[in-house]
DNA sequence: GCAATCAGCACTGAATTAGTGCTATTTTTT
DNA sequence: AAAAAATAGCACTAATTCAGTGCTGATTGC
């Protein structure tokens, strides 16, 4: 199916969070100010330090800092971090895998697909995101967001 | 997973091949030409039928054929009938679905990421796909594609 | 009549996703 | 020193979805 797992969709959030704020952040805070499940969180933020795109700080005031600037910090990377590396289809990376191989019609089309794709996805940054969620709350204090409804 | 679903791969493959050919062609032989397995491209030829895409004739040489111009086939399209509505992330189609709701920070990127996609995908129509599969073989023209049609 | 083909179901096994839980370790506070 | 708050690093379960199979019946051409 097309659509983003869960977990990338809360990491997107949470990493959001993170980026807009300058003090850490604890699991349990953002799990509650998110009505997330609370384990799952804590385990997404985990899995942000290990690959390096959080810091964390125990203690009893500790919690979650971004580790990078939230411009370096890309839609692709964070949907690899979570999900594995984005694939299309499965014969955009891999060459010999397809029985169809050489001579498949589809390939060309929607490896096209792919690229265009990752590209606008490596082009949207956490910190486009953080800045494009700022732009909505100051212009539509707590109404419709502005978001015009698709198919 | 941001994947598509085999049987919207298959889909793809199968349309294109009817796309590109005049007589009606039979799931067997498209099955054994892009050695899919049988049963699973039977169910997506059904499946296109009932939704008006194909027709079928049935008998000794009966097949499956476009039941409507490729142009007029979009991506979003063969999507949709196999694997249900394009949703990148729920929150796109349903209003109150998320805990988070109003104050979602991340509800504006994606969707607009959502539309991006979308708008891609319906400028991709079938003929498009079958005019730039067509471009690769004649480029490289070693390989036989089987397009040509039998009887 | 026979063979090829589609139509319409319903089913199974495998893989993935979503979510939970436990036990350490570190740091701050008292 | 002890308690409290937090992360670290595991491993596990349940639910859902995906991929693929199979059967029985209807239609058509020869």
């Amino acid at each position: 199916m097309l659509k983003l797992s869960k977990k990338t969709d809360y990491a997107i959030i949470l990493l959001t969070h993170l980026g807009a704020t300058h003090a850490p952040v604890s699991a349990q805070e953002l799990s509650a100010h998110y009505r997330l499940p609370h384990p799952m969180t804590a385990n997404i933020l985990k899995q942000l330090v290990t690959v390096g795109m959080t810091e964390s700080m125990r203690g009893q005031h500790g919690g979650y800092v971004l580790a990078r600037p939230a411009a370096s910090i890309t839609l692709v990377e964070i949907i690899q971090v979570m999900d594995g590396p984005f694939t299309l289809v499965d014969c955009v990376h891999e060459e010999g895998c397809c029985k169809v191989s050489q001579h498949c019609p589809t390939r060309g089309p929607l490896t096209a697909l792919h690229r265009r794709m990752e590209q606008f996805m490596e082009e949207t940054t956490l910190a486009s995101i953080i800045a494009e969620s700022q732009l909505n709350l100051t212009s539509q204090p707590s109404q419709d967001h502005g978001i015009t409804h698709l198919s």
